[in-house]
DNA sequence: TGTAGCATGTAAGCCGTTACATGATTGA
DNA sequence: TCAATCATGTAACGGCTTACATGCTACA
């Protein structure tokens, strides 16, 4: 219709399809969608750049709008996949190929250069990074354990998070055995 | 001297500092030396934007410039800390905060929707993650042995490095548990 | 009455990649 | 002489965040 390739979805906009997958939504709805899913382990878009997402969409023709009245007297506006959406969310997991898996450790940057560094801040960092974990860690469970076992629609959602859950405990594993390393190597160079 | 709260610098400037902390490069080693360490556990960034951010920082004078002959008549561009790089890098170890990992998983994107998907290539897409991953663990180890066990300024590289391994390990034991519960969900669905 | 949550957007700017452009040196 | 590597940049584009701007509704 348009002509020429298709110029490829962005991230965000597959992502906007795959949250539209499990239902229709308004962008504030998506955004809470997000924050409760993607946010652990792919990204958690700025509202203003879903409602742009959303737009591009709609106007593609992928996604289509509709005004809903919520509540007393306000209008929302409702984003569901069209049948094209559908089947560029089909396209896309038969066609496209999977992107590499992206991982910024701002700890490690920092570790880089340990040396330079307050060995007492060093830990510090660790721990905060392992805090950090370990609170998404409880937040992610809370959101496995309330899909409930029931939903068959879901069980990719739950398999997802489980994955994720045990992504998590192995890099608190990890943590500490950083942390252990670290711990000797101060020891060994104040001994020194 | 410049008035006005210091505009933080920017993540791979960070980096180009702390790259630089290990020597003086030139913007072509610099990368080399991104390619090696940073790739696995933080960014590659482009040659073009290693060049940006190295001119921004010799106009900020936290790097200085030089050039030396190399081979026949070529002068290389050769960079440097200063003294206010060296103290800018001790005080971004020892003010600022450190963000959050990010990670970004496109093949998790794709399963939240794998009931949309053909099975046998849902499969093939964790397969393929599990190679590349077991890709980067060689490449990673061949750095990591590189770097021999006398020099101690590398030892906090060396030890980022062994993190990276034990990542890399964990991430394929958590791809295998995953094969293996897509296995049980496509043979489930299949047999109802 | 006021505050938290619902709801929707625009504008500016940074960060980063890809494509483009150029040219010297080394070794097979 | 040809290819790989060394070496340095500019231009255009896209993705994403932050800040700004606005207003309604439910509930305490």
């Amino acid at each position: 219709m348009t002509g020429g390739p298709r110029p490829k979805l962005g991230a965000t906009a597959q992502a906007a399809l795959v949250l539209l997958a499990f239902g229709e939504a308004s962008g504030y709805e998506l955004k809470q969608r997000a924050d409760n899913t993607l946010r652990f382990f792919f990204a958690a878009p700025a509202m203003s750049q879903l409602y742009g997402e959303l737009g591009r969409l709609t106007a593609a023709g992928l996604v289509a709008d509709r005004f809903e009245r919520r509540g007393g007297d306000r209008a929302t506006r409702v984003f569901a996949l069209t049948r094209e959406g559908h089947t560029e969310l089909a396209r896309w997991l038969a066609e496209d190929t999977v992107p590499a898996t992206t991982f910024k450790s701002h700890l490690a940057l920092r570790l880089m250069v340990g040396h330079l560094a307050d060995p007492r801040r060093v830990l510090a960092d660790v721990d905060g990074e392992r805090q950090r974990i370990s609170a998404e860690r409880v937040a992610l469970l809370a959101v496995v354990d309330g899909l409930g076992p029931d939903d068959p629609m879901l069980g990719w959602a739950r398999m997802v998070g489980t994955w994720g859950l045990r992504y998590f405990d192995d890099s608190m594993r990890q943590l500490d055995e950083l942390r252990s390393a670290i711990e000797a190597k101060v020891e060994g160079s104040e001994r020194s």
